[in-house]
DNA sequence: TAGAGTTTGATACGATTCGTGTCAAGTTAT
DNA sequence: ATAACTTGACACGAATCGTATCAAACTCTA
């Protein structure tokens, strides 16, 4: 997986230093499953700024509303799923402003179509 | 508010016995704001059908998927935004499948349009 | 390749949260 | 009235979460 154009990629402490989190927060939540860094051969981390973003979402859920990691992963859950929803269903105006509405209590700020490469 | 048909109230021992929890727990979820039962005038609390099926979904997202009470409020609020909007769209075959699936995640069993009389 | 700085995984600690137990005072129904 | 229940307050043990520490491994620069 060689970082693409537009998916630069940072080792923890960078990617820590980005989101003002602990490095091993970063650890934990990718044990607990709700992230997936790639790594380098010497399996060091390395963060996509995808993963940054998801994390942020992570930051909000958990700062902002108090979730716990069971919380947020299924609130990550659900953001998937009604992202996928609102691309098969994009002409319909009004429900595409129901669903950012409900995407934004999970944290997500503004999207308005998602690419689910990978 | 007087009970109406189809509504029988419940005091907390009896709620407490449907729901398989302790009496306390439902105080506390109260004091949190996760349900508000209705009261006598000597202010006991009464639970309504409705209040159980909340507790009913509250007591999943705990036990099951291991939430904290902020992310059960989380859940609650989606659950309504998701249900009024799958209301507002309900002629759509599919996408009241994927409304479904996604309220099937927040602990909501059977629904397919339900009335938010109150 | 040598060495300084970073990362990794493991372990541990304090704070917070959550379910539950207890208790005195008030309420309900017989 | 009296027996059973409810209420609100307080407290306790277990679990969770962020963070700190540490030795071993890795990366980068020279």
């Amino acid at each position: 997986m060689a970082p693409r154009h537009g998916e630069p990629v940072f080792v923890i402490s960078v990617a820590a230093r980005l989101l003002e989190m602990h490095p091993q927060t970063l650890r934990k939540y990718e044990r607990e499953g709700l992230i997936a860094p790639s790594r380098t051969t010497g399996n060091l981390r390395l963060y996509s700024d995808r993963d940054i973003e998801r994390l942020r979402q992570v930051k909000y859920l958990v700062d902002e509303r108090g979730l716990n990691l069971a919380g947020v992963q299924l609130a990550l859950e659900l953001t998937q799923r009604l992202r996928e929803t609102r691309l098969r269903m994009g002409q319909d105006e009004a429900f595409c402003r129901d669903m950012d509405a409900v995407l934004s209590l999970l944290g997500i700020r503004e999207d308005s179509s998602r690419d689910r490469t990978g």
